[in-house]
RNA sequence: GGGCCUGUAGCUCAGCUGGCUAGAGCACACGACUGAUAAUCGUGAGGUCGGUGGUUCGAGUCCACCUAGGCCCA
C-alpha cells in the first residue's frame, strides 16, 4: 500500500516562486484598500514618538538608485522604530525651488520666455514642480514606502514659503543678514550673473603678463643682503583689466621666496621654486641675491604700479607652484580665492567694474572702457610706467556664458548674507554639532572643519524660481530696508498666498501704512528682486514643518541622507537652526555612503554603468531591492551589479522558502490550542528556541544600532544553517512520520510557528512585501497587517547556554559523521543517509557525551541506525577535528520501512502493514 | 591640490582593545535525494587580508609612505 497519504507533508499554497515584479503591485493595491497608513497612525497613539526627518529630495527628473537607497533605508528605520513600540510618522517632502526648474522650464519655453512675465514663469515652474513630485512620489510608493503621501511637505507650498520667509526675517531680527559684497559670475553681455550651471568652459585667448609692485620699504629687515634696496614683488596675471582693483599681493605661508638681481638691473622678488620658469618666461637672467621664508614679507607694502595706492603683502594657502610667480596679484572684488582672502584680512570687495562689463567713470586711465578692451590699455600703461616685465600671448580654459557663448568675468556684486560671527552662529554651530550623535562617527569630523571654515552664508540669488527677500529699497536714497516686523507681516501673507504675490502686489501693499525711509523720510519704495537659496529654503524645514505638524516635533529623533549633506542639507539646517533657535535641528544624524557599479566606480550614463531602480523592480521586484539595501554596509558606498543582485535573489529565495516550508508544516498547527510547553519540549527542539533567540537579541540589536547589514546575514545565515540544515532537516521525520496530533510532532510545529512568527516581524522592516505575504497566510490570531505588529519580545528564560555548549559538541560530531556519510557514499556503500548505520568509537568527554544521547544520535545524524562501539567496522573515517573520533559507516540492517524510510529489522510485525517498522505502525494504527 | 572616508576569497560581510594553520553565507565543482523538487542535503576547491617599509617576540589588526576608488571643496 502507498503510506504516503499517512504521512504528515508539508502542504501549504504559499508559492515557492516570489513573483514579486507581479506580487509587489497587488500588495500595494490592498495596502491602499485598508488603508494602512491611518491604521498604522492610529497604532501609533499615545506610543512615544520618533521623528525622523525628511531631506527632500529635488523635484526634477525620475528617481535614481541613490534615491532609492535613501528612501529604502528611512523606511527601514522608521518601521522598526515602529515595531519597537514608537509612534514614527513619515512625512515625506520635496526640494521645489531653484534653478535646474527654472532652466528647464525657460528651455521648454524656448524662445517665448523673454514674453512672460515673473509671475507667470513662476507659475510654469510651480507645475513643473508638482508633475514631477507626482512621478517621485509613485516611484517612492511602488519600493513600499511607507508614510503620508497624500500631504507631503513641499517647499514651495503657501505655508512652507511663508515660514521659510519668517525664518529670514529672524535672522534680520537678531542682525545675523547683512548685504555685502561677493563676486559671481557675471555674463557682461546678457548683464546678469551667472550661476554655476550656466557657465561653460571653453577656450579663450588672453594677455599673459608680469608685472612689478615695487615694495615701499628698504628690503634689509627680509634679508641683510637686500638693505637699502627696494625690489620689486612680481605678479603674473591673464586678466591685466582686474589690475586696476588690485589690493594685495598673496604668497604662500610655507614657502621660500628668493630676491633676484636681473641683469636689466631690477631686484625682483618670486618664490625660489619658481625662479627658473620665471626668468625664462620673461627672458632674462638674474641671480640669486638673497633667500628667505614668505612670513618675513607679511603685512609689508608694496606700491601699486599706476595708482597711487598700496598693495598689502598677504599669505594665502592657495598660493601655489603650478605656474606664474608664486606671488599672486589679488583684487578681492574679482576672484573668489582674492575674495575669501580679502574677507579674512579685512580688505574692501572692491569692485570698479559696472553691469555691462565697464569701468566706472571715475576710474583712472580706464573709466568707460569695456574691461576685455581695457587689457591692452593696461599693459600700455604698465610699459609707460616700466613695471611690465613680460607679455604674451596665452589660450587657456576660459568660463563662458552658455547662453550668449561670451567670455564671462568675476565681479563683486550686491548679495545677502548671514554673517557667520554676528551672535557667534560659528561658535555655537561647533558646539551644537558636538551634541548630535554623528553616524558614523567621522560625520562629527567632516562637518566640524566645514563649518569651521567656511565664509559667510551668501543666501541671495538673483533668479525668480524662489522666495524671495522680503527687503525694500527707497526710491529716492536707495537705503536698503530689511525690517524683521514687516518681514514677519510678509511672511504671513506668503504663508496666505504663497510667495507670487511678491510679483504681483506693489510693495505699498506689503508695507505697514505710513512708512517711510529711516534714512531720508521718503516713503516710496522698490521690492528687492533676490530670491534666496534654495540650501535656505530646505534648510528652515525643522520650522517649516517639524514645528507646524502636530504629529512631528523639533528637534527631530534623526536626520537621514548621503554624506554629501554634510556640505548641504545638515549643514545648512545647522546653521538655520543654530541662527534662530540656538540648537541644532537633530538630534542624530546617519549618513550612507553613494551607490557605485560592481566595481567601486561611480555610475555614468557615458560609461553606460548605470542601475536604474525601475529595471531592479522589473527584473526582480522592490523586496530584492529593499534587502540590497539590507545588505550592504552602507557607511561606505555601496556596490550595485547584475552579479549583486543575483546573489541577492538567490539569498530572498533561501528565506522565503525556509518561510514556505514552516508554513507547509504547520498548516494543521493551531497556536491557540496546540503549543507544546516549552519546559515539555526534547532537547533538540530547545536548541533551537536557544537559537532563535540569539537571533532574536542579533537582530533587534542591529536594529538600534542601524547596523542593517548584520541582521541580513544573521537572518541569512539561521535560516541555512541552524534551520534548514539542521533544524528542519532533523524534524522532518518527526513531523512527517509522527501520529499528527502527538506530542512530539506538536513541539516541533510549536517550534517552527515562534521561528516563523518571531523570523517574520524581524524582517518586515526589510522584506515588507513579503514579510506581509507570509503573515496572512499564518495560524492563529493576529494582526491585520504585519506592519502593525511588535518585534517579537525577547524570552531569555528559554535561553539553555549548557545545553547550547553540549549541542555545540554534538554538531561537531555530526559534521564529522557527515564526512564518513560522504566517503561511505563515493564509495556507492549507501546513497541517501537512512541508508546508513553509524557506529562511533570515541573517548574521553566525547564518548561521555554520546553516551548521555545515544537514543538520539540516529535521529540527529538522520540515518537508521547510530550508536557508541568499542571497535568500528566497515567504511572507517577517522576525524581530523575531534581527537579519538572514529566513524564507521556500513549499509543499515534490515529492511527499509516503506513508511518513513528508515531501515527497521523489526519489519512485518503487523500483517496488515508488513511493509511499516514499529513507529510507523503505532502512528497508522 | 586640500578635508573626510574606504580597499579581507568571484559576490556580500565577520574578524573587540595586535596572539592559534584568516572565518560565514552565497556563487562554483562534484555527489546524494526525488516526501521543501525550477526545492533540499552533503563534500570539496577558493585569500601573498590593495602595495611597500617600519614598530613588536608576534600585525589583517598599530605607524609612515605609495596605489586604487568615493564624497565634498579648490
Amino acid at each position: 500500500m502507498d503510506y504516503k497519504d499517512t504521512l504528515n507533508l508539508p502542504d501549504t499554497k504559499f508559492p515557492m516562486k516570489g513573483n514579486l515584479p507581479q506580487r509587489e503591485p497587488e500588495m500595494l493595491k490592498q495596502w491602499a484598500e485598508v488603508d494602512i497608513h491611518n491604521k498604522i497612525e492610529e497604532a501609533g497613539k499615545g506610543k512615544p514618538r520618533y521623528v525622523l526627518h525628511d531631506g527632500p529630495p529635488y523635484a526634477n527628473g525620475h528617481i535614481h538608485i541613490g534615491h532609492a537607497l535613501n528612501k529604502i533605508l528611512k523606511d527601514i528605520v522608521l518601521k522598526s522604530k515602529r515595531m519597537e513600540g514608537f509612534a514614527a510618522p513619515y512625512v515625506p517632502g520635496w526640494d521645489c525651488h531653484g534653478l535646474p526648474i527654472e532652466l528647464q522650464v525657460e528651455k521648454n519655453l524656448g524662445s517665448k520666455k523673454h514674453e512672460i512675465s515673473k509671475l507667470e514663469m513662476r507659475k510654469l515652474c510651480r507645475e513643473y514642480a508638482a508633475k514631477f513630485v507626482g512621478i517621485q512620489r509613485a516611484e517612492f510608493e511602488r519600493l513600499g514606502i511607507f508614510g503620508d503621501w497624500d500631504e507631503p511637505y513641499l517647499t514651495m507650498n503657501a505655508s512652507y514659503e511663508g515660514a521659510t520667509a519668517r525664518e529670514l526675517a529672524r535672522f534680520a531680527e537678531n542682525g545675523g543678514l547683512y548685504k555685502g559684497k561677493k563676486p559671481v559670475h557675471w555674463c557682461s553681455s546678457c548683464g546678469t550673473a551667472l550661476a554655476e550651471a550656466e557657465v561653460e568652459y571653453a577656450d579663450h585667448k588672453s594677455p599673459s603678463v608680469f608685472v612689478k609692485f615695487a615694495l615701499k620699504e628698504d628690503a634689509g629687515s627680509v634679508a641683510p643682503e637686500l638693505a637699502g634696496k627696494k625690489p620689486s614683488m612680481v605678479i603674473w596675471t591673464t586678466t591685466p583689466w582686474t589690475l586696476p582693483a588690485n589690493l594685495a599681493i598673496a604668497l604662500h605661508p610655507e614657502l621660500d621666496y628668493v630676491a633676484l638681481a636681473l641683469n636689466s638691473g631690477d631686484v625682483v622678488i618670486v618664490a625660489d621654486g619658481l625662479k627658473e620658469s620665471f626668468l625664462k618666461e620673461i627672458g632674462a637672467e638674474g641671480e640669486v641675491l638673497a633667500k628667505f621664508p614668505s612670513k618675513l614679507l607679511e603685512k609689508k607694502l608694496a606700491r601699486h604700479p599706476f595708482y597711487d595706492q598700496d598693495s598689502v603683502i598677504l599669505l594665502g594657502e592657495h598660493v601655489t607652484l603650478e605656474a606664474g610667480t608664486g606671488c599672486v596679484h589679488t583684487a578681492p572684488g574679482h576672484g573668489q580665492e582674492d575674495y575669501e582672502l580679502g574677507l579674512q584680512e579685512g580688505l574692501d570687495i572692491y569692485n570698479p567694474v559696472d553691469n555691462r562689463g565697464r569701468f566706472y567713470e571715475n576710474i583712472e586711465f580706464f573709466g568707460g572702457q569695456f574691461v576685455f578692451d581695457a587689457n591692452k590699455n593696461v599693459i600700455e600703461k604698465l610699459t609707460e610706467v616700466g613695471a611690465l616685465l613680460g607679455s604674451k600671448e596665452i589660450s587657456h580654459s576660459y568660463p563662458h556664458c552658455w547662453r550668449c557663448k561670451k567670455p564671462v568675468i568675476f565681479r563683486a556684486t550686491e548679495q545677502w548674507f548671514i554673517s557667520m560671527e554676528k551672535n557667534d552662529l560659528r561658535g555655537k554651530a561647533l558646539s551644537e554639532i558636538n551634541n548630535v550623535n554623528w553616524i558614523p562617527k567621522w560625520g562629527r569630523e567632516r562637518i566640524y572643519g566645514m563649518i569651521e571654515n567656511r565664509p559667510d552664508w551668501c543666501v541671495s540669488r538673483q533668479r525668480s524660481w524662489g522666495v524671495p527677500i522680503a527687503a525694500f529699497y527707497c526710491k529716492s536714497c536707495g537705503h536698503v530696508m530689511a525690517d524683521g516686523k514687516i518681514m514677519h507681516q510678509v511672511a504671513d501673507l506668503f504663508a496666505e498666498h504663497t510667495s507670487d504675490i511678491w510679483y504681483d502686489w506693489d510693495a505699498a501693499k506689503f508695507l505697514p501704512e505710513g512708512t517711510s525711509c529711516p534714512s531720508c523720510g521718503k516713503n516710496e519704495f522698490e521690492k528687492e528682486g533676490d530670491i534666496l537659496d534654495v540650501w535656505f529654503d530646505s534648510g528652515t524645514s525643522h520650522a517649516a514643518v517639524l514645528e507646524l505638524r502636530d504629529n512631528l516635533g523639533s528637534p527631530a529623533d534623526m536626520y537621514l541622507e548621503g554624506s554629501d549633506q554634510h556640505r548641504g542639507w545638515f549643514h545648512s539646517s545647522l546653521l538655520a537652526s543654530v541662527g534662530t533657535r540656538g540648537r541644532a535641528p537633530y538630534k542624530n544624524v546617519l549618513t550612507h555612503g553613494f551607490v557605485m557599479d560592481g566595481a567601486g566606480r561611480k555610475m555614468s550614463k557615458s560609461v553606460g554603468n548605470v542601475v536604474a531602480p525601475e529595471d531592479v523592480i522589473k527584473k526582480f521586484g522592490a523586496d530584492v531591492l529593499r534587502l540590497w539595501v539590507a545588505a550592504q554596509d552602507y557607511r561606505d558606498d555601496l556596490r550595485i551589479s547584475q552579479e549583486i543582485l543575483t546573489r541577492l535573489s538567490e539569498s530572498y529565495r533561501r528565506i522565503r522558502n525556509t518561510c514556505r516550508y514552516i508554513l507547509g508544516n504547520i498548516h494543521d498547527f493551531n497556536p491557540d490550542t496546540d503549543c507544546v510547553p516549552f519546559a515539555e519540549m526534547p532537547e533538540l527542539d530547545r536548541w533551537a528556541m536557544h537559537q532563535l533567540e540569539l537571533l532574536k537579541e542579533k537582530v533587534l540589536a542591529s536594529y538600534t544600532d542601524s547596523e542593517f547589514h548584520i541582521l541580513y546575514h544573521a537572518v541569512n545565515g539561521f535560516c541555512t544553517v541552524e534551520m534548514s540544515a539542521f533544524y528542519l532537516d532533523i524534524l522532518k521525520d518527526r513531523v512527517y512520520t509522527s501520529k499528527k496530533d502527538s506530542q512530539a510532532r506538536r513541539s516541533g510545529q510549536t517550534v517552527m510557528y515562534k521561528v516563523l512568527d518571531a523570523l517574520v516581524r524581524m524582517v518586515a522592516p526589510v522584506l515588507s512585501f513579503t514579510a506581509e505575504e507570509v503573515w496572512a497566510e499564518m495560524p492563529g490570531t493576529r494582526e491585520a497587517s504585519v506592519h502593525l505588529a511588535l518585534f517579537p519580545a525577547l524570552t531569555p528564560e528559554v535561553k539553555d547556554e549548557a545545553l547550547a555548549g553540549r549541542w555545540e559538541k554534538i554538531i561537531k560530531i555530526r559534521s564529522e559523521v557527515s564526512k564518513a556519510l560522504e566517503l561511505a557514499r563515493v564509495k556507492k556503500v549507501i546513497g541517501h543517509s537512512l541508508d546508513a548505520a553509524v557506529a562511533i568509537k570515541a573517548t574521553g568527554d566525547t564518548e561521555a557525551l554520546l553516551k548521555e544521547c545515544a537514543d538520539q544520535l540516529a535521529e540527529i545524524f538522520i540515518v537508521s541506525k547510530a550508536g557508541l562501539a568499542g571497535e568500528v567496522s566497515g567504511e572507517v573515517y577517522v576525524a581530523e577535528g575531534i581527537e579519538g573520533l572514529e566513524v564507521g559507516v556500513s549499509a543499515a540492517p534490515g529492511e527499509k520501512c516503506e513508511r518513513c524510510w528508515c531501515y527497521s529489522e523489526e519489519l512485518g510485525k503487523d500483517a496488515e502493514h508488513a511493509g511499516i517498522c514499529p513507529k510507523c505502525l503505532a502512528a497508522v494504527k
